[in-house]
DNA sequence: ACCTGAACACCGTTCAAGT
DNA sequence: ACCTGAACACCGTTCAAGT
């Protein structure tokens, strides 16, 4: 039995620990250490930038040293790729709640997804430039990522696919239908965030109406003959 | 009198320097300078990405010391500014031929300028999460950088309403129009070269075919009734 | 004017060591 | 099992000094 049994540190929120306890002399850091550096890193990254998110900021944050994290992850970018996969997530539930909320209705469907994909780029940018920013390798390294993002597009073809058999989209290729929706709403939220959109235009944008007109003409485009 | 006067280092390609004059003892690199770190910048950027970028390896690529860059750029951040703001230079240039290689032909000058500017990200992907990507500051912390976007935002809405007075567009909102034109192209190529595309997609996706495909969906949309 | 080298505070990462 | 501190090679940036 060479196996070390750790001082719990982990307190349930229901019990209390006998104060009377002697304290114990700082106990390692504890309480699912991998969720704690997964928040604190997001957090960081929104404050500032990618560039300058750094580990070692993390780990402060956190409580731990700045080698503790690797005890979780298996380097920065490990990290990075951590943070991606839970935004590609949200965006696959945000794209099922849209369908949830208007059933039997692709058109509502397409349109408040895209008012969501919109929203959840403009709540978490930096974020989302980590997911599609090319600072993540775009290759076969981190095929959970790949994954993550099929399950979203899946979605999106599947209210489309409804969307035909209702009658109410023509008929046509489904992949290029949902990669050209997909297309003007990601483009439309990158530009936002970007700031290229509020500083171009003469008038100050609103984003809202910008994002309805874009979508009214997505489903124009989809409608059927 | 207390100008010190280098020794001249920059060689016009005409004029051959007399051989016999001595070697000078190493003189300081010359031939400006700036246009060389920029290059170098660039070259750099496209092999890896921004993350990975550092003005070290750029000093050290043209054979400076790695505090010569100073006297060119105030801080890192200004020499990626520099960088974009050439990226949007392209951009706006490549429009422009768009325009003139179709004249009178506002929706062939849009078709062209929509391949072009996929073509345009495809080749330099990395300047362009550059110039999207949220390393930047979005405020008008750079003003150049705005300047350099509006102008190539103000050559697409001129196709724009060339376009509808021509007779070729429906009348509305130029702003609006060009936006959601912008939307779609901009979405489609960065999602290109983000990965997202040819690994969500079933089949191997032809770049070609779907962004004719994304901008004819894009021309029906500003047809005239 | 333009460039250099030393110096500083920061990184990511590794590794032997502690509990 | 999980965490630490020292150590290494790298950064960006500043500054006195050189030509």
């Amino acid at each position: 039995m060479d196996v070390y049994d750790p001082p719990m540190t982990v307190q349930t929120a229901t019990e209390k620990r006998p104060a009377a306890e002697q304290s114990p002399p700082k106990p390692y850091h504890h309480g699912d250490l991998h969720r704690q550096i997964l928040c604190a890193a997001r957090d960081l990254l929104e404050e500032n930038n990618i560039a300058s998110l750094s580990l070692r900021a993390v780990a402060k944050k956190v409580g731990v040293s700045h080698t503790a994290p690797y005890r979780h992850f298996k380097d920065k970018e490990s990290l990075l790729v951590g943070i991606a996969g839970e935004g590609f997530k949200e965006m696959t539930a945000q794209l099922n709640e849209a369908v949830e909320l208007h059933p039997d209705n692709p058109r509502a469907q397409l349109q408040e997804a895209g008012h969501r994909y919109v929203k959840l780029v403009a709540e978490n940018p930096q974020c989302v430039q980590l997911m599609f920013g090319g600072i993540l390798p775009c290759d076969d390294t981190y095929p959970e990522l790949h994954e993550s993002g099929d399950i979203a597009f899946t979605a999106l073809k599947t209210i489309i696919e409804d969307g035909q058999n209702a009658g109410m989209f023509k008929k046509g290729d489904v992949e290029l239908m949902a990669l050209s929706a997909w297309s003007s709403i990601h483009g439309l939220s990158l530009l936002l965030i970007s700031g290229s959109i509020n500083e171009t235009a003469s008038a100050p944008v609103e984003t809202h109406a910008l994002t309805t007109a874009i979508t009214v003409t997505l489903l124009e485009g989809l409608n059927a003959g």
